[in-house]
DNA sequence: CGGCCTACG
DNA sequence: CGTA
DNA sequence: GCCG
């Protein structure tokens, strides 16, 4: 249902975060559901669709379309807000500001001589069209290959992953996600940053937000080891040419448009090869699945989850990464795939935005690992069990096999 | 009635 | 403030 | 707005 998404978006800009995160919750759980709903019976007992959506919900199955949603639609306040919040580089806050100004274009803003827009606004507006029309699997394929080209050519043995909304079966997105690592520890160093360097020798880099790994050696003389490895990532805009997309459709484009390229965002993270798990669990899932987890991680287990690693407060250590240290395995590569294993039995369903396919083929590729070492057994046991339990979409779908 | 993900620049 |  |  677009239409929660669209009420959590007003509530967005009207700076009602409670009642916002409460929509996005509603529209990830029908997101999740097999079908369309037809009739309020289908939800009973479903978890965040309380009073106010279930009213909304019952307006649009009895009169086909919801009065306050409508009124929403056709508010110059609304409309403008999306507009501006469309533009890369400009949120909220920004949108708000121009709107206070009697700003209501795009166009108006450009000529505006008082506004001062930073490197990423410059890109945002420059490539405005490009960037707002849809990537489609093709395109993204295509970028891979390019990537993985240039990549292999500085590294021969690093892996590049697709990530992101195209690994959770979308045939379509907004901007293109990988994961770039190498199977020996610390070798991903400086890797990020000479790809960068090569992409921009090929002439099809248009815009690059680097971001480091932020170690000084000065400021943290007291941080531990663990402390410093923030793995690098960068958020960039590449040209992609046509030609080098398979596929009858080629390139995403307006019709008459004859330049023969087209800009598109792509996402590059690079982390070492023992964050690797966490690093696929946290940029595979949607925005919605990774505050679930994180949720109830801190809530339920007392934990700390982000894309690096599992931190357990009550032993003050990286939990997983001690065993991970401890096992001569890739272990995530045993983890992964049995995870993968396990979410697929439970959920065939691959198509929507919410429903992260664990990515596998790649895995299984390489030989099944050896059974018989605890620690692979316990990790991979308290791995599945960690996601089984807050997977508000497996709660959903287990709900809809069994109660109905 | 308080909390709502967590990290980065 | 913005990005994921 | 929904939940614990």
């Amino acid at each position: 249902m677009d239409v929660m998404e669209e009420l959590a978006e007003s509530s967005e800009f009207n700076e009602s975060k409670g009642p916002c995160l409460a929509f996005r919750q509603a529209a990830s759980v029908l997101k999740s559901l097999p079908s369309a709903v037809r009739c309020l019976g289908a939800i009973q007992g479903l978890p965040w669709l309380g009073e106010h959506t279930k009213a909304v919900m019952e307006e649009i199955l009895t009169f086909g379309r919801s009065f306050k949603v409508e009124e929403i639609r056709c508010d110059e306040r609304y409309q403008a807000l999306k507009l501006f919040t469309s533009v890369f580089g400009v949120g909220p806050k920004t949108a708000e500001k121009w709107y206070r100004r009697g700003l209501r274009s795009l166009k108006e803003i450009l000529t505006e001589p008082n506004i001062q827009l930073n490197r990423m606004q410059r890109a945002g507006f420059l490539y405005y069209s490009d960037i707002s029309k849809a990537v489609s699997k093709a395109e993204a394929e295509a970028l891979g290959c390019i990537i993985e080209e240039t990549v292999h050519w500085i590294a021969p043995d690093a892996v590049l992953a697709l990530t992101g909304g195209f690994r959770r079966g979308k045939e379509y997105g907004h901007d293109v996600d990988f994961l770039l690592t190498v199977p020996e520890m610390g070798k991903e160093e400086g890797l990020l940053l000479h790809v960068i360097d090569r992409l921009r020798d090929q002439g099809i880099l248009l815009y690059c937000d680097h971001q480091g790994s932020t170690f000084d050696v000065s400021k943290l003389p007291s941080c531990r080891f663990e402390d410093m490895d923030h793995f690098q990532k960068c958020f960039l805009i590449l040209r992609l040419e046509e030609g080098q997309v398979e596929g009858e459709r080629g390139l995403q484009r307006d019709p008459g448009d004859s330049r023969g390229w087209r800009a598109v965002r792509v996402d590059l993270v690079a982390p070492p090869v023992d964050r690797y798990a966490f690093a696929l669990l946290g940029w595979t899932g949607s925005k919605q699945f990774g505050r679930d987890l994180r949720t109830f991680a801190r809530k339920e287990r007392q934990m700390l989850l982000d894309n690096h690693a599992l931190y357990d407060k009550t032993k003050r250590n990286y939990s997983y990464r001690r065993l991970l240290r401890r096992t001569s395995l890739p272990i995530w590569v045993w983890s992964m795939w049995s995870l993968g294993r396990e979410m697929h039995k439970h959920l065939p369903l691959t198509d929507t935005d919410t429903i992260p396919t664990l990515y596998i083929q790649y895995i299984k590729g390489s030989q099944t690992p050896s059974l018989g070492n605890t620690f692979c057994h316990e990790v991979e046991r308290r791995f599945c069990r960690f996601i089984k339990a807050n997977f508000l979409q497996f709660y959903t779908f287990w709900h809809v096999l069994f109660n109905i």
